[in-house]
DNA sequence: GAGTTTGAAACT
DNA sequence: CAGTTTCAAACTC
């Protein structure tokens, strides 16, 4: 499993590309007719992934993908996907001329050889997907592969359906079961070729009318058109993939990929990305399942196979037991995706899903006959995908109560990630809020599932899935939860009705410990709120956007869903005090987020990932769950005010340091100053190993969860940007930078360079893509320049919109022989003009933490409101109660406008680079460092 | 299991 | 806005 994906993958990638260059022309040429056809569809794939990649840039995270298993995991299992959807497609369409090599090949002796696996191997689909890679990692998102899998399955599953299983909405259901069936069916592979690239759509959708359509909600979905080039080249990667991987796919064991997946599951949470993902793949779900319909389903699945194929997944989940409720979360979770997608199915596999509730009752009661298997298996493939990398990689987890969703959000990388959570809180607190009851998410899910079920299932899911993102997310972390719950609970999901009292009466220490066990594998925390009635942010559940549960020992709670309307004005209260006061408390750097998405789900545990308030802590030197940050797994920031700062997963200083590094670019002085120390913390640093990269951060290096994150981000941070060579030129180059820091980075850039390279072309159109979206956004100016300081200056929004478009842009760039050397060189000159610590912290955790809040986290609400919201305070202590951004404009508006928009910038680079030095004193330090930097600025 | 410590959240 | 209080979790014994 794992080594097959390793090893394809890296095939893949260079055959990717290659095949990309080579293949491009007759690719293109029936393919990209179709594609500019039909570029609606693969903006759809594209879409997520363009949003991702926006939020997370995922294209950076390629680069990592190519180096790392995971990496190899996800984009295998996508370009796996995506090979044999080529084929599918190509069977489908051969009216395609792209896919008809790919297809006679694959068809012929592919696809042959993959229905037999497949008999064997009901996953093999999935994990052959896997296993080719190439576009995966474009994909990036092993969720989409996963999603393309499930999709696959749905499709392939409702042309089974419609051929043999008849029932048609059960499609999901025996979906699920077709994709293991669909392994074979190169129609399965082409629905997923269509998820994960646009060409194949076309094909699909040119083949089927009713797919068609699906396909161009899909488009309408994706709004980004530049993706339609991405998968041009995914398409003829894919393509030329097909062929290479044809064979490997051929290989390839579903059930390792599943087992892959199913370790993953412990990771899964920590995928958050494939929440998301899982969205997306309901979306290309319900795509799919339009597709589907047409597609001929030329395996044969049984449904007691599938089932067991199920269960076995399920039971995969649960033996990863301790990842325990989250894990079973997980895959309860991405069951439930599935379910919402596909009914039901993993519910009905597992008992777990008893609790669930009716929802997935309703769903699973078709699903359920048919087979559920399957479903588990898709929903583990979609999951797995980042945990296929595995279950190793696990990101640190969350643990935190509010953490979940944080952590969540923080996986999802997703832009929308943050917001989402947000929203979801917001949107969803009545339902999924009520995580507690399987009943609210499964209301989000069904919300999401329903379409399928519908008529017009492809549309809504699509539309849905995007709107329900967030609710998805939220749903999912309330999923988590419940599932957990429901999973202890079982059949109490009805008592949820029962009042909290009901709760309450169990002794709150029992209680307590019985959460503390479950929380133990991290799963949802539960409250043993006594005064606060479970209405304050002191209660995690109620912080966490989630009723509370059984497991709660609250006493007098009102976080129920019986109070669902005091839950809400409470909520209005607080977040009209602080807009982000439900928003997912850590978050992740742009950078880390392509990366992560990409690369490994895993990563998920950022080590970059930073709270975004930062802590307070004084005695427990944040080692101690004390620590916010270290209760989420994640370094302390600049934003944090903490003393004797000791974080394992990072502490504040190297994050400063960093920080300081990247000003560094613009001041020499700082260099000069912290070479020294970046020298001996080089010398220690991994950095020196190209394989390592880790950064100095302490996240990275001590951290046992997030070692592994830290290292792909460092990877993923530098091949990010990307853009990545450029930015070792750029660091080089332009930055005066300490030789040392430039030169880690360089060794790392340059490590990651020739897969950048590769991936850099592809990416480069995903950039621009990207930028050209930026660009609709914001015409953002290049994170340096001051315009984008200026208007945030005024407002935080802008500032929000611009960071994160810095980071796109910073890809943009890098694609753009120009916008790349602007975009780098911001990051270095850019030096925040801040002079204060206080800014410097500030707008540090601004940076790194309002950054990311403001993207991710920022609650779309949030985010407008933001604007106007005075800035959080990040010279506060407390600094709780924040509004992010008004720092950023505080700092800006003096004369660093544009400094700031280069910080912010600089800090998303920032992450990108590795700490190479612990920090400097810090304040005095850094602020004279930066003081130097914009010196220095104003000299460039 | 009780009590203490800790730091966030809330309040003034 | 700073300081204080309240709160519940984390921790210790």
């Amino acid at each position: 499993m794992d080594s097959p994906k390793p090893s394809e993958s890296p095939i893949s990638h260079s055959s990717a590309p290659a095949s990309a260059t080579s293949s491009s022309s007759p690719l293109q040429e029936s393919p990209f007719s179709n594609y500019l056809s039909s570029l609606s569809p693969i903006k759809h794939d594209k879409a997520p992934h363009v949003a991702q990649g926006f939020l997370g840039l995922n294209y950076p995270p390629l680069v990592f993908t190519s180096p790392r298993i995971n990496t190899l995991g996800r984009p295998q299992s996508s370009s796996v996907e995506i090979c044999q959807n080529g084929e599918g497609d190509k069977k489908r369409t051969h009216e395609s001329c792209i896919l008809e090599r790919s297809v006679t090949e694959l068809q012929e002796g592919l696809v042959i050889d993959i229905k037999k696996e497949d008999d064997d191997k009901e996953n093999v689909s999935v994990q052959p997907s896997s296993s080719s890679g190439c576009v995966d990692e474009y994909l990036a998102d092993p969720v989409e592969a996963d999603c393309v899998n499930s999709s696959y399955a749905v499709n392939s599953n409702l042309n089974q359906s419609n051929n043999a299983l008849q029932s048609p909405v059960n499609g999901f259901v025996d979906s699920k079961k077709i994709k293991i069936d669909n392994k074979n069916n190169a129609g399965r592979e082409v629905d997923a070729v269509q998820l994960l690239c646009g060409p194949s759509e076309e094909g699909i959708e040119r083949k089927l009318g009713p797919d068609g359509k699906s396909l161009k909600i899909e488009n309408e979905q994706g709004a980004a058109q530049g993706l339609s080039d991405e998968f041009q080249k995914f398409e003829s990667d894919t393509f030329d993939l097909l062929s290479s991987k044809e064979k490997e796919c051929k290989n390839l064991d579903p059930q390792k990929v599943v087992e892959d997946h199913g370790g993953g599951c412990n990771g899964f949470l920590q995928q958050l990305p494939g929440s998301l993902q899982g969205v997306q793949s309901c979306e290309d779900f319900a795509e799919n399942v339009g597709g589907d319909v047409d597609v001929p389903v030329h395996s044969t699945i049984h449904d007691l196979e599938a089932s067991e194929l199920q269960r076995g997944m399920s039971r995969r989940c649960l033996q990863f037991g301790e990842a325990q409720p989250q894990a079973r979360a997980n895959c309860g979770i991405s069951t439930n995706l599935v379910d919402n997608i596909i009914p039901s199915a993993s519910l009905a596999t597992t008992s777990e899903t008893e609790g669930l509730g009716p929802s997935h009752l309703d769903l699973s009661v078709t699903s359920r006959t048919r087979q559920p298997i399957n479903l588990p298996q898709l929903a583990i493939n979609m999951i797995p995908q980042c945990y296929g990398e595995k279950s190793s990689l696990t990101v640190p987890k969350p643990s935190g109560i509010g953490l979940h969703l944080n952590s969540i959000v923080n996986a999802i990388p997703m832009a929308q990630g943050g917001s989402a959570s947000m929203k979801l809180a917001q949107a969803t607190k009545s339902t999924c809020q009520s995580t507690e009851n399987m009943d609210g998410c499964s209301d989000a899910f069904e919300k999401v599932s329903a379409p399928p079920q519908d008529v017009t299932p492809e549309v809504k899911v699509c539309t849905i899935a995007d709107s329900a993102v967030s609710e998805s997310l939220s749903a999912m972390e309330s999923t988590e939860c419940n599932m957990i719950l429901n999973t202890k609970r079982k059949l109490s999901s009805d008592q949820d009705g029962d009042s909290d009292e009901v709760f309450d009466q169990q002794s709150p220490k029992k209680k307590r410990k019985k959460l503390s066990n479950s929380t133990d594998g991290e799963g949802c925390k539960r409250c043993n709120c006594k005064k606060t009635k479970c209405l304050k942010l002191y209660c995690d559940c109620f912080a966490a956007g989630i009723y509370c549960t059984e497991p709660c020992s609250c006493q007098g709670c009102f976080n129920r869903p019986e109070h669902a309307d005091k839950v809400l004005e409470t909520r209005k209260l607080i977040e009209s005090r602080n807009p982000l006061a439900f928003a997912p408390k850590i978050v992740q750097p742009f950078t880390e987020f392509p990366l992560s998405n990409r690369e490994d789900g895993n990563r998920k545990t950022p080590t970059s990932a930073r709270h975004k308030r930062g802590c307070n802590c004084k005695r427990s030197m944040c080692l101690k769950k004390y620590c916010e940050c270290y209760q989420s797994n994640v370094g302390c920031s600049i934003g944090c005010r903490c003393e004797g700062c000791k974080n394992v997963y990072g502490k504040k200083e190297d994050y400063c340091v960093t920080e300081e590094m990247f000003n560094r670019s613009g001041g020499e002085r700082l260099e000069s100053r912290l070479t020294a120390k970046l020298k001996t913390d080089f010398l220690h640093s991994d950095l020196c190993d190209p394989h390592h990269l880790t950064p100095l951060t302490p996240s990275f290096q001590c951290s046992d969860h997030g070692k592994k994150a830290s290292i792909s981000r460092l990877l993923s941070r530098r091949c990010l940007p990307s853009p990545e060579s450029d930015l070792t030129i750029l660091s080089h180059a332009k930055s005066p930078r300490s030789p040392r820091t430039s030169d880690s980075n360089d060794m790392l850039l340059e490590t990651s360079k020739e897969k950048l390279d590769i991936e850099s072309y592809f990416e480069g159109i995903s950039y621009d893509n990207v930028v050209a979206l930026a660009d609709e956004f914001h015409h953002t100016p290049l994170p340096n320049h001051p315009s984008t300081v200026v208007g945030s200056s005024s407002s935080k929004a802008s500032e929000l919109t611009n960071l994160p478009r810095f980071q796109l842009d910073p890809r943009s760039g890098s694609l753009t022989s120009a916008g790349s050397l602007r975009w780098h060189t911001p990051p270095i000159t850019p030096m925040s003009p801040l002079d204060e610590n206080k800014n410097l912290q500030g707008l540090d955790p601004a940076d790194g933490g309002l950054f990311d809040i403001l993207e991710d986290d920022m609650p779309e609400i949030l985010k407008d409101t933001s604007m106007t919201i005075k800035p959080v305070k990040a010279g506060s202590p407390n600094g709780k109660r924040v509004s992010p951004p008004h720092n950023l404009h505080q700092l800006g508006s003096s004369s660093a406008g544009p400094l700031r928009s280069g910080r912010k910038f600089i800090l998303k680079a920032v992450p990108s680079f590795p700490p190479l030095t612990p920090c400097i004193d810090s304040k005095g330090s850094s602020t004279q460092s930066r003081n130097d930097l914009q010196e220095n600025r104003s000299n460039d």
